[in-house]
DNA sequence: GTAGGGTTAG
């Protein structure tokens, strides 16, 4: 008998004499898209489940039929369901299948490990590893390779290197190459790069050969921290292990030089990528038009997007919203939001970052109603508003001045359940410090110390800057010698700002103790770092002072900034004897 | 299992 189901084709329904799935058939990439045909002729279509109703149906009209069917097609409705993120549902129905006593395998047994770590809930996820043993279903790499990906997901970084070496010295199973790459990546993308190359020297000694993905990873890890030189040596050593380097490989390896504005290596290693008949595709002209527009050279990456159609490589949203970017760092806003029209007429709908770019280029420019307008406008779409996004705008009120609809907004963000990052901690201390909420600042920042949570050197600049700014230069340099004994090394910035504190209050001796502080440790002072000390001599009017520090600053190649130029404008308009004292002004002067 | 984008400090 044969009976026709709308939505899951003709033979769904249709008399199955055996159980077991013979033919898998992959229409489309997407793994949801498969079809699973029995010896019998049940032919399940999954493309055909289009929801959570779909899929719950077909699982009760299966679980009766007799004889039963393949655990494939179990496996196969709960990827669907899991694809679908109905997390909890996956859940229910794996309850049931037990209940029932269908047979599992460990396909299933991933599949609900992995659904777990989807839901958080890392716990659960080890309380599926007894039922394994229960049913005498072996562990495999995948269960192994599952359980590292949902823990390093979770952020739970010592558990999942606990685990990997476990694997490795209790022999359960043999890691794999994915296995490793899961780890190395994990690793590398938490700034652990020197970890990752160990695991890739330890591969070299076991049975798994490093391949192009874990090359890769290193390579790139590498590229990220602009060590450029490393990257390069791992490049040699593919290409002399006689393992061929890809176009990701390449890729990195552009990103890398783009982003220290080298253009030409960047040149280089796009002829040699073209010459081993590597071409580029639409993410390396996209790192290209990226790192030229943060650059400030917007028109030569619309050169390059030029170049890239021509090629036939089709810029995407990344491609756009780096332009948009480009255009927003420049504040020509105007011709950021013609590219962010252009690609809606061109049905390239804009994400998330597309928009969160326009709403920081329309926050820098203190548009705050064009801001709001796209928040708004982003809350009705798909792609809600997220934690970037909040902290754009959030900073832009305070920028703006608008301290209480900050508060608001802030009340309003926590209320949609959005979790407070790094970023906004710091927007935060930093609003309510330029605003001379002093007690504010302090309480928050007395509770992130006391989480240790989103606190790092950043925050204690903030906090040493709004101190200083607010008067209270004891408590900020209290806490500049409190943080070594925390263990947290001062940057440039640190000492900028302490430096800054100290001319701000007329102590010149204090800034330049300060001075050979920093130097000490290791930096050298930069641009920033001249220009405050030039403004605290021209603050107590120390001209001469100022003049012998000039000359050292001119010949390091140094200049003065716009804050310093206004400093001066006002000093030798009130006394223009001044001139007089500095004949390099004169100089400037008529310039 | 590998590559691209957005938010804080002097």
């Amino acid at each position: 008998m044969t009976r026709i189901h709308p939505r899951y084709g003709i033979s769904f329904f249709a008399t199955c004499n055996s159980g077991s799935a013979t033919t898998i058939i992959r229409p489309y990439s997407s793994s949801t898209s498969i079809s699973v045909k029995c010896k019998s002729g049940l032919n399940i279509n999954f493309e055909n489940i289009k929801c959570l109703d779909d899929a719950v149906t077909l699982f009760h009209h299966i679980v009766s039929r007799q004889p039963p069917p393949s655990v494939l097609v179990y496996c196969k409705l709960l990827n669907t369901i899991l694809y679908m993120k109905h997390y909890s549902d996956v859940i229910s129905l794996f309850r049931e299948m037990r209940k029932l006593g269908i047979p599992i395998n460990d396909f299933i047994l991933n599949i609900v490990v992995n659904n777990y770590f989807l839901m958080h809930h890392a716990d659960c996820a080890y309380s599926v590893l007894p039922i394994y043993l229960k049913n005498g279903i072996p562990f495999d790499v995948v269960t192994f390779n599952t359980l590292l990906r949902g823990l390093f997901a979770e952020n739970k970084v010592k558990d999942a290197v606990e685990l990997f070496k476990k694997l490795v010295s209790v022999k359960i199973c043999e890691p794999n190459e994915v296995t490793y790459a899961i780890v190395m990546n994990g690793l590398s993308k938490r700034g652990h790069t020197q970890k990752t190359l160990s695991l890739l020297r330890l591969m070299k000694q076991g049975n798994t050969k490093p391949d192009i993905y874990i090359y890769n990873i290193v390579i790139d890890a590498f590229c990220k921290d602009g060590n450029l030189d490393a990257a390069i040596n791992l490049l040699n050593e593919t290409k002399l292990k006689g393992i061929p380097p890809n176009i990701v490989t390449y890729s990195s390896l552009i990103d890398g030089f783009c982003k220290l504005g080298q253009w030409e290596k960047v040149k280089t290693f796009f002829s040699e990528m073209v010459n081993l008949n590597i071409f580029p595709n639409v993410h390396t002209f996209t790192m290209v038009i990226d790192g030229l527009c943060k650059e400030g050279k917007v028109e030569d990456a619309e050169e390059v997007m030029e170049h890239m159609i021509e090629k036939g490589v089709e810029p995407n949203v990344f491609t756009y919203s780096a332009i948009m970017d480009g255009y927003c760092l420049r504040g020509q806003l105007d011709r950021a939001r013609r590219i962010f029209d252009f690609i809606i007429d061109k049905n390239i709908q804009p994400n998330i970052f597309s928009y969160n770019i326009l709403i920081n280029g329309y926050c820098k420019e203190k548009k705050m109603v064009e801001a709001m307008q796209l928040f708004h406008e982003l809350s009705q779409k798909r792609s809600k508003p997220d934690i970037v996004t909040y902290n754009t705008i959030l900073q832009g009120l305070f920028e703006v001045g608008r301290i209480g609809d900050a508060g608001k907004f802030f009340t309003e963000m926590l209320s949609t359940g959005a979790i407070p990052n790094f970023y906004t901690h710091g927007i935060l201390l930093n609003g309510y410090l330029k605003y001379g909420l002093v007690e504010e600042a302090m309480s928050l920042f007395n509770e992130l110390e006391r989480t240790k949570e989103n606190i790092g050197i950043i925050s204690y600049n903030i906090i040493i800057n709004g101190l200083c700014k607010n008067g209270k230069l004891d408590k900020a340099h209290a806490i500049f010698e409190k943080l070594t004994l925390m263990g947290l090394l001062p940057n440039a910035r640190t000492y900028n700002t302490m430096i800054n504190g100290f001319c701000l209050e007329g102590l010149l001796d204090e800034a330049k103790d300060m001075l050979r502080k920093m130097e000490d440790n290791g930096y050298l002072p930069d641009n920033v770092t001249y220009n405050i000390i030039v403004q605290g001599f021209l603050r107590c009017g120390k001209i001469s002072e100022m003049a012998t520090f000039m000359k050292e600053m001119a010949g390091s190649g140094f200049s003065f900034d716009a804050t310093t130029t206004g400093f001066l404008v006002n000093v030798v308009r009130e006394n223009p004897s001044v001139l007089d004292m500095i004949p390099e002004l004169h100089l400037k002067n008529k310039k």
